[in-house]
DNA sequence: TCCGTCAGTGAACGACTGTGCACTCAATAA
DNA sequence: TTATTGAGTGCACAGTCGTTCACTGACGGA
């Protein structure tokens, strides 16, 4: 592989490997703990090259929240699809569909839950923002519930974002049991056990305010 | 006030100065964002006179960890007395008294709901195993419960850590609104809106596996 | 009263940090 | 064919970092 290429093809290139050694990097530091010359060496390029891609780290972060905020919405998708698919009980499509997603995407998905709280002013608050995103589409999936027809917007998404913190619980549960099969059934029916008592309170749900 | 003291007191004060800076610091950065040096700086010691009370900085950050565990489990304590003081709905009170305790010791509350996830490898094990602890000592009070009662053992644990991660992602929502009482006042009330809901399902839970 | 203990000092180290600046030289546009 | 652009280089800078070592000097037990 790996022909000279145009230009912007290179620029590009370098880009993604400055992103990529950052993911790797992040496995075992939190953002704070890595420093642009690492990355710059992981990406192989000198450290003072690394401004022509990003203006500082800060920037790199955001770049990568949008880049795993992107992984994010590519799951409740393909979980919308595995649901429309199925005509089950959602529950467990989502669990696994969210189980693969995690396995195919491990960097992402720990960059976002791990930096939630943890991280940086601006990422973490990029993070928030992204977050609060994606609870506002899934709450629209959930609008079309039966039993949550009449749930004012308050608390439809109160429950949304409420089962993307249960998820993001169950994402972290999942990257600590990389590579042990039982271990993961474990964490995908305690995900699934917490998401059914969730759901087992919404048909009593009096929604106030709409 | 400080006249110079006993030399156990003069060390237990300098190790004080040390938490307490590191604490301080821990408002705007992460804990591995801080430095020995600006730490020790901050208690008005010398970098080197830093060894003479924690061998590394991971270990100040486990005294943090076990300090900010007993401000948890106080918590705990207070939300019973209250909750046996007023025979009234468990939830309002619980909320209540957890606000009241994160504004008396935001120090600590930032710190664990901070670093659950996005901390040093040491710390964030030590805070998981004290939240673990922490949550089963919920799961106990919960077991008194009538509707709990036939729940089998990892249920009241899935329940409990439920629980546990509401309150703290609430935790954190208070953090961010402090010194404005309305945004509080809909802090907690969500609060309560997420407990509602689970508590709800409760009664619905058919449990598996004693 | 004397003497050991030990919290705190201060200089020094080697390693690492982000960033400024002048530069090279190949891809591109004219 | 020539001129321009701009990704990547290499050196240098002023800081900060954790940790070492030999030290001081006041407290506290004998």
């Amino acid at each position: 592989m790996t022909e000279p290429a145009t230009r912007n093809e290179r620029k590009e290139r370098t880009r993604r490997a400055l992103l990529d050694t950052a993911l790797e990097l992040l496995t075992d530091r939190g953002f704070a703990g890595l420093s642009l010359r690492e990355v710059t060496k992981g990406a192989g390029i000198v450290p003072t090259a690394f401004y022509r891609h990003f203006a500082s780290m800060d920037d790199l972060g955001i770049a990568l929240v949008e880049e795993s905020a992107r992984t994010l919405h590519e799951t409740l998708r393909a979980a919308r699809r595995a649901h429309a698919a199925s005509d089950g009980d959602v529950i467990p499509v989502a669990v696994r569909t969210l189980t693969e997603h995690v396995r195919a995407h491990e960097a992402h998905f720990r960059f976002l839950a791990r930096q939630r709280y943890g991280g940086t002013d601006e990422v973490t608050r990029a993070i928030s923002v992204e977050l609060r995103l994606f609870a506002s589409g899934l709450a629209v999936d959930l609008a079309r519930y039966d039993y949550l027809r009449d749930w004012s917007n308050d608390d439809l998404h109160m429950l949304a974002e409420l089962v993307v913190t249960v998820m993001l619980g169950t994402v972290l549960d999942l990257l600590d049991v990389r590579g042990d099969g039982e271990a993961e059934a474990r964490v995908a029916a305690t995900a699934e056990k917490r998401l059914r008592l969730i759901g087992l309170g919404v048909p009593q749900w009096r929604s106030t305010e709409t």
